[in-house]
DNA sequence: ATAGGTTGTCGAAGCGCTTCGATAGCGACC
DNA sequence: GGTCGCTATCGAAGCGCTTCGACAACCTAT
């Protein structure tokens, strides 16, 4: 391995120097900076990681925690993960990729041993056990999600109560009266993820204002589960015409039942999904839908992270908003 | 933060101590041992990674660089990055999570920096631009996939050859005659992904001894790309019974169309996937498939990796064994 | 011409760890 | 009882870099 000091050598200056070259911390002469630059290039140098973390206290490194479980939104899951790490090359750091699975002793080892600057932690649970880790520890973090305190944090998210606002309200207008929910896995709700209960939350509280009578189900994902929930519905509430769908795996099995039953969409029912662009657009109809905006989340709390890591101030919480686009999935309410 | 000399003088013994404590690579007796186990604890000590690195010019952390692109198999490449991710922690290793983005040049940094000891490289061309640059390092390297020259390589894949041999074996011995092949997107043929190319041969030269007639149609995923392939499918080779799909976006696209053309799955045609078990399990209906064992291949990589950091013999190519799961999808030809 | 301010460079210290002798202590052996 | 061979421990060097203070050289304003 090439060295700091044989580039110096090399270039006729002292190592300080061709450390200042690399850091920009100084001023440098415009003739020393191309030598220092040619002996770089020619000796193929590459300054050593674990030396400049030493020095200078600083690995470049964020750690990304992903979920463990692959039961949801795993394409999410993985167009955040990588627009997290495209958009942090961008700003010369590298991404660690820790499973939840050690939990909080993860946050403890990378924030302790100085591995990473900082962290971004998704799927956050609503009381997630990680936060008081966080909360304690100078490590700058972000979290993609929205836990139910967050005091003390920095959180990017989709806003998810106005994405449910906005489906109920697109619903509205097409004039239909009575809207199912088919949601996430009942394991879901249960571990209290915020995102589906804050979008719950919101829809029901604008139905409520619109006058509209909601009925929510969760749902595991498949064609069976689907199978026994629609029924379920419309039994229920056999008025049922508008559907918001927020689980990707239940989108065609719902569809292809609706066929089945002879429910036209969208002239009989309209559904509207909550889900990644590629999904609405694949669908066997393609779907009015709300975007996860998967990228976007990533990239904000990456560029959250590097303002905090650069000392600048950084918002409390990011919420993006919600974008309805509609397609062909819905429309008015006609049989009345 | 605590460092080595703080939790030495907390024992009582020198720093080097401690070190050896923490490593085992001298003996200690059990009375010092003891006293700087707690010295540990009760100081809350975690080894700094960087100081780590520079000393012993090892980071303990394996570089793992993932396809940018999202067009295809997300749910397999994240349960891929997972597993590695999981594996390479009871190994003692940490992820360090590239995307292909940066190409090469990723190679060399990762490789000039000793940001990692070694590398993990998924969704490999036939004739990668990466691979004479693994060949010239010393650094140790596994591909998920496989590339057109094996040489000087270690590898792991699913026995993709088998894989489509298989497929065809179980449709031949239910009688089908005439079977379509519903590919990847043709992308990913032009771009010489060798699974997909290796799945055909196997298929296609399987299918010659026992007298199938073979089509193959690459295909984008969704319906409505699905249904025109199907559309010129049945133009074609109106007596195709059997289908084999390697496309996950194109699986339930497929089973609608069936249905809507009124050919009964399995007893007018049958359908084999090639997917992950959760794909096949949670369809309309319930997939006779070849399962992709992202989880194996993962762990796999890894074990490898791990086997030639400590100096271990490995295998130059692991070629997973498929395994073919009866479901519903698939019967013997009755109609004739 | 001289004090004061820049600018560009150097040397040295030190980041926290690993690792290589060196050595002290101790039981065993002839 | 002296020597050998352990085992357990220590001290010091050094990994490759950053960064601070020092300083020479030069420029400007008086």
């Amino acid at each position: 391995m090439v060295t700091l000091a044989e580039v110096a050598q090399h270039a006729g200056v002292s190592a300080s120097t061709v450390s200042y070259v690399l850091s920009g911390k100084r001023s440098i002469s415009a003739g020393t900076r191309q030598r220092v630059e040619r002996s770089i290039q020619e000796l193929g140098y590459h300054p050593n990681a674990g030396a400049r973390a030493l020095a200078s206290s600083k690995s470049n490194i964020i750690a990304l925690m992903v979920p463990l479980r692959t039961d949801m939104y795993v394409p999410v899951m993985m167009e955040i993960a990588i627009a997290v790490a495209t958009t942090a090359r961008i700003h010369g750091y590298d991404v660690l990729l820790l499973t939840g699975e050690e939990g909080p002793d993860a946050v403890r080892r990378v924030t302790g041993s100085g591995l990473a600057d900082a962290m971004i932690l998704m799927d956050v649970e609503l009381d997630d056990e990680r936060l008081p880790l966080l909360r304690d520890t100078d490590q700058p973090s972000v979290l993609i999600g929205l836990p139910a305190d967050t005091s003390g944090l920095t959180c990017v998210d989709l806003d998810f109560g106005a994405t449910g606002a906005l489906c109920v309200e697109h619903l509205a207008m097409l004039g239909h009266r009575e809207v199912a929910v088919i949601g996430e896995a009942p394991a879901v709700y249960e571990r209290h993820t915020g995102f589906a209960e804050r979008t719950l939350d919101g829809l029901r509280s604008r139905a409520r204002e619109l006058g509209l009578r909601v009925l929510h189900r969760p749902c595991e994902g498949g064609y069976d589960a689907m199978a026994a929930t629609l029924a379920r519905i419309f039994d229920e509430r056999p008025g049922t015409t508008g559907f918001v769908v927020q689980n990707e795996s239940a989108v065609e099995p719902l569809l292809a039942l609706l066929r089945q039953q002879g429910r036209a969409v969208p002239e009989d029912v309209s559904v509207i999904a909550v889900c990644p662009e590629q999904v609405a657009v694949q669908a066997s109809v393609r779907l009015t839908s709300v975007a996860i905006p998967a990228q976007e989340m990533g990239r904000r709390a990456v560029e959250q992270l590097v303002a905090k890591l650069d000392g600048r101030e950084t918002d409390e919480v990011v919420l993006l908003a919600p974008e309805l686009t509609v397609r062909a999935s819905t429309g008015p309410l006609t049989g009345g």
